[in-house]
RNA sequence: GCGCCCGUAGCUCAGGUGGAUAGAGCAACAGCCUUCUAAGCUGUGGGCCGCAGGUUCGAGUCCUGCCGGGCGCGCCA
């Protein structure tokens, strides 16, 4: 509809400027956009004020010249108005609206989408926790953020790939294999060897190490350690390799449990892609990388460490990529990494972090610059840590002591749908406290169940209407005319509207417009439900409102599965 | 100290890339089930959009400075 109108004025523009009324120079993008006041038309726009500078004429005296062009070949408009400074004020024909309905019947689930990423290759990379722990609730935010958002994409006409980083190179996950190792020893009741290894952790050179040790405490490594004491090829093994037994299972085992996690939270991946594929000494990425910008003379040595140039690129310092005792930083791993995701052939590149690691922004983006790609195809979307409470108080956390709630139990507590929906409610950059007894026991006002229940009762009429042997004729035979309550106009009027938010909120990238959009449509259905009856002796009328609210469950379901949350058929 | 994010109703937050009189949910108060699901509906009250300037026909939205909150600033990952 709005195209349409779109194409009418631009038509309209170039009419005036054949006749001379106008003399504009290039015409200008026109700004169409629902008024907020009813009063005021279904559209309006403003190019008239837009031109009033350049055509030194007031704008209303434009606006008029413009009306005066418009041709309405369709039919859809029913007026035009010109008000305020210089508004076009555009009321469509509430005929011209009906058509809306016949679209999504005939487009059904695929009401909404579009081409406009022209199938380009988008990678979106989130999650990404470290093989170390559980998955927390933060992690949850991401991967609904990521997952959402993959959909989003994918329904917005992009070829996108999701992939899960895993950091199985570094010390982090040396910790983890000692932290086992040790708890085997502990419990093996050698206390003077389990003290050996903690003594060894604590010497890492980590300077953030202030506690005794770096080793993880959580529950879960006892459950490991026990776990590999009852394997008999663990015993079999000489005491040297049960460490790295225990590192190697251990990455195996939380991996393993990150991707059930996930998996029952809805979110999958096409790639599970391993930091040490990146040191592959038969294909080293991570030297290939760095003498790729050497060559480019973006590297030097100082201090007996390699640094890259990124002030270059508008970062603060320069960064280390190799440290003087000869091993590569995280950083280094991480420019092979996204050097390798462009070799790959995307062309856009998204990474879902937590907001924490914003400061690592500048030299990534400095990085991209350096490997030669434009900086604008790596986006980093930040997503917000979650507070946890529980009536109304912070829930205390601490990895490192253990005592942290992880997603699962989230999860369990909550069910996936709430915990999804709650995630996706606000911008994915501000705060979030996610209350485990509001999400959970005030379920009834929770807006998860308001939106799921719309599609429920809608499924419910349906099941009714099938009991009384309704039978729903094809859309084309139905009179839809007989639609004309304003409570059915907005509904249609939101309905029409949704393929444009679809393409905006990808664009954006920003998947809680949809959970907006959501509460307004079931706010409007639910509205409209208590007042009207829509199976009643009236057949003609019943076939037209079955019509119109088969449209809203059908997108209510879209939106709904671009979200990952399920469309129940009863509650 | 420097950098990034945030500041909108009592609370939690929207506000479509500059448009007309700033919205929703929760909380508070008053009502609605012999009817396709009351996990629902209807109504009421509630605002210096942190503060001060600037840009222009027009600013919650863009720019600058300040105030307040969060986060980050390693040859860690």
């Amino acid at each position: 509809m709005k195209d349409k109108l779109i194409c009418i004025i631009h038509y309209a523009l170039l009419k005036a400027k054949e006749k001379g009324d106008l003399s504009i120079q290039e015409i200008p993008s026109i700004v169409l956009e629902v008024p907020k006041e009813e009063g005021h038309g279904d559209f309006a726009t403003t190019v008239a004020l837009s031109l009033a500078k350049s055509e030194k004429k007031p704008p209303r005296k434009i606006a008029e010249i413009i009306k005066d062009a418009i041709e309405d070949s369709g039919g859809i408009l029913e007026r035009i108005e010109i008000a305020g400074p210089g508004y076009i004020n555009f009321f469509i024909k509430d005929s011209a609206w009906l058509s809306v309905l016949s679209e999504i019947e005939g487009k059904g689930a695929n009401y909404g989408r579009s081409d406009i990423g022209k199938s380009k290759p988008v990678q979106i990379e989130f999650v990404s926790a470290n093989p170390t722990g559980p998955l927390h609730i933060g992690h949850g935010r991401g991967a609904a953020v990521g997952d959402s958002l993959a959909r989003l994409l994918s329904f917005a006409g992009y070829d996108v790939k999701r992939e899960f980083y895993i950091n199985d190179f570094g010390s982090q996950v040396e910790n983890l294999g000692n932290s086992i190792y040790f708890k085997y020893r502990e419990l093996s009741g050698d206390n003077e060897a389990a003290k050996v290894v903690r003594a060894e952790a604590a010497d890492d050179e980590t300077p953030g190490a202030q506690d005794t040790s770096n080793l993880y405490l959580g529950e879960y490594i006892t459950d490991l350690a026990k776990d590999f004491i009852a394997r008999p090829e663990f015993q079999a093994l000489p005491e040297d390799e049960k460490k790295i037994y225990c590192r190697e299972e251990g990455i195996k085992m939380m991996l393993r449990q990150i991707g059930e996690t996930l998996l029952k939270f809805g979110v999958s991946f096409d790639e599970w892609y391993s930091e040490r594929k990146l040191y592959d000494p038969k294909n080293n990425l991570v030297r290939a990388a760095i003498d790729e910008l050497r060559e480019k003379g973006l590297v030097f040595e100082d201090g007996g460490a390699v640094w890259l140039t990124t002030t270059r690129f508008g970062d603060d310092k320069d960064r280390v990529l190799i440290r003087n005792n000869g091993q590569t930083t995280y950083f280094a791993s991480d420019i092979a990494y996204h050097r390798d995701k462009f070799m790959r052939g995307f062309r856009e590149i998204v990474d879902v972090w937590g907001a924490d690691h914003h400061g690592y922004i500048p030299r990534m983006k400095a990085a991209i610059q350096a490997l030669g790609h434009d900086p604008d195809e790596f986006n980093v979307l930040l997503v917000q840590l979650v507070n946890l409470m529980r009536e109304g108080q912070p829930v205390k956390m601490s990895k490192r002591a253990g005592t942290f709630v992880t997603l699962e139990e989230v999860m369990d507590e909550v069910g996936t749908d709430a915990c999804r929906f709650t995630f996706l409610l606000r911008r994915p950059d501000s705060h979030l406290d996610f209350d485990l007894d509001l999400v959970k026991s005030q379920s009834s006002e929770n807006p998860v169940y308001y939106v799921q229940y719309a599609h429920a009762r809608l499924s419910s009429v349906f099941r009714q209407a099938a009991e009384k042997g309704i039978v729903l004729p094809p859309i084309e035979k139905v009179n839809l005319s007989r639609l004309s309550l304003p409570e059915e106009l907005a509904i249609i009027k939101r309905l029409s509207v949704f393929p444009e938010l679809v393409e905006k909120a990808a664009e954006a990238k920003e998947p809680h417009r949809l959970t907006y959009y959501l509460q307004e449509l079931a706010g409007e259905l639910h509205g409209y439900y208590f007042r009207h009856k829509f199976i009643s002796d009236d057949l003609e009328l019943t076939y037209a409102r079955m019509h119109l609210v088969k449209a809203v469950r059908q997108v209510i379901a879209t939106a709904l599965g671009l979200l990952g949350v399920s469309a129940p058929e009863s509650m």
